[in-house]
DNA sequence: CAAAAAAGTTGACCTATGGTAATAAACTAC
DNA sequence: GTAGTTTATTACCATAGGTCAACTTTTTTG
């Protein structure tokens, strides 16, 4: 499969474009593989980029000064990852991306995004589509974070995310539900003696 | 001040437009008062708008099943307010806004919005850096909740709505870091003796 | 301005979750 | 497959924040 095709049918399948937009598509995106256990993107370093999950899992992350991690995001396949804050104001990350399952991404950088905006209009409905879609799910995970005991929260964790549970540690979805890994692992137990 | 005057100066003042478009803009706002105490949407109903907040404080909250009152967002000045994740859906709100301070909104239908994107591409660009900015700002929010003391999340409310602290009730601002007002009255109580 | 209602504070006690540490289980690499 | 490392579990105690209830202060209303 070109890079052309794999592009226009994975990441925008659900729209179509003219000859001339696919080539300024494809221009835009770079594929990458990476390996297990790498770090995608550093605290401090400057986000000029987004990335698309064509396969594997990654997860963004903050390290807070008294050193615990904390979970912001996983990504899977068709998920879009960066540290967002970061990207959208060109500048440093706060947050560390890390491939947890390898991973093939595609990706691409802001100035590419407010061009291909530009020159492609339905793109950025797709794109604020999306943005709304995010916004709406962090709420939801706002609201779940004030209301709800850890034990719901990770019942909810392993609807929302059903198949990721045999591919992240249990640190991660720990540092995810604001928990740490003692707490979950009691949880569990109890889960699993009702 | 006419309201083609006040949405063109007030709502978009960073923006530029021509007659035109001045028109189909201020055909899709409405201009509306609301008094103190008063309930601009409660859950259930249907989400059709969006509102600009031009003056006073408004809050979205949520009640949890157990009757508990979670404050998902304060509006004051110059921000805008919906229960988004209904508005975008057009479902049903699963959130309550209240009027907190006598407020002067203007009242915009996401019929109405979808067409402007498609008449005045710049607005759709102006709310999408907009959903990026709320988006970063939520995710900020998750990791204070994850990371942080009640005592830190109070600090850091107090730093970032410096002048609400007047207009807000304290279970207002309990319900917005996640605890119960007699925890926000020790903490208070502890910091003044520091 | 007085009475009533609402909001805020304080105290005693409780509970969910955190911290530390030891142990067990699961991977990883040779 | 064994040694070494990483991850997960368990136990015990500590603590932040919740709960219930009484009391005080502030705000609202007639």
């Amino acid at each position: 499969m070109t890079l052309e095709t794999e592009v226009v049918t994975t990441i925008f399948k659900d729209l179509s474009f003219n000859p001339e937009e696919i080539q300024l598509l494809v221009r835009s995106f770079e594929k990458l593989h990476l390996p297990k256990n790498s770090l995608l993107l550093e605290a401090g370093q400057y986000v000029h980029d987004q990335y698309y999950v064509a396969e594997g899992c990654l997860r963004t992350y903050y390290i807070a000064p008294d050193g615990k991690e904390h979970t912001v995001q996983f990504a899977i396949s068709d998920w879009w990852i960066s540290d967002y804050t970061a990207f959208f104001n060109s500048s440093k990350a706060l947050m560390h991306i890390e491939c947890i399952q390898e991973a093939t991404l595609y990706k691409i950088s802001k100035n590419d995004m407010e061009s291909l905006y530009q020159a492609i209009p339905q793109l950025e409905s797709y794109f604020r589509k999306k943005m709304e879609r995010s916004f709406a799910s962090f709420q939801k995970r706002i609201i779940a974070n004030l209301s709800q005991s850890a034990t719901k929260r990770y019942l909810s964790f392993i609807q929302t995310y059903p198949n990721i549970e045999q591919n992240v540690k249990n640190y991660h979805i720990a540092s995810y539900l604001g928990i740490t890994t003692q707490s979950l692992s009691r949880i569990r137990k109890e889960l699993v003696q009702e």
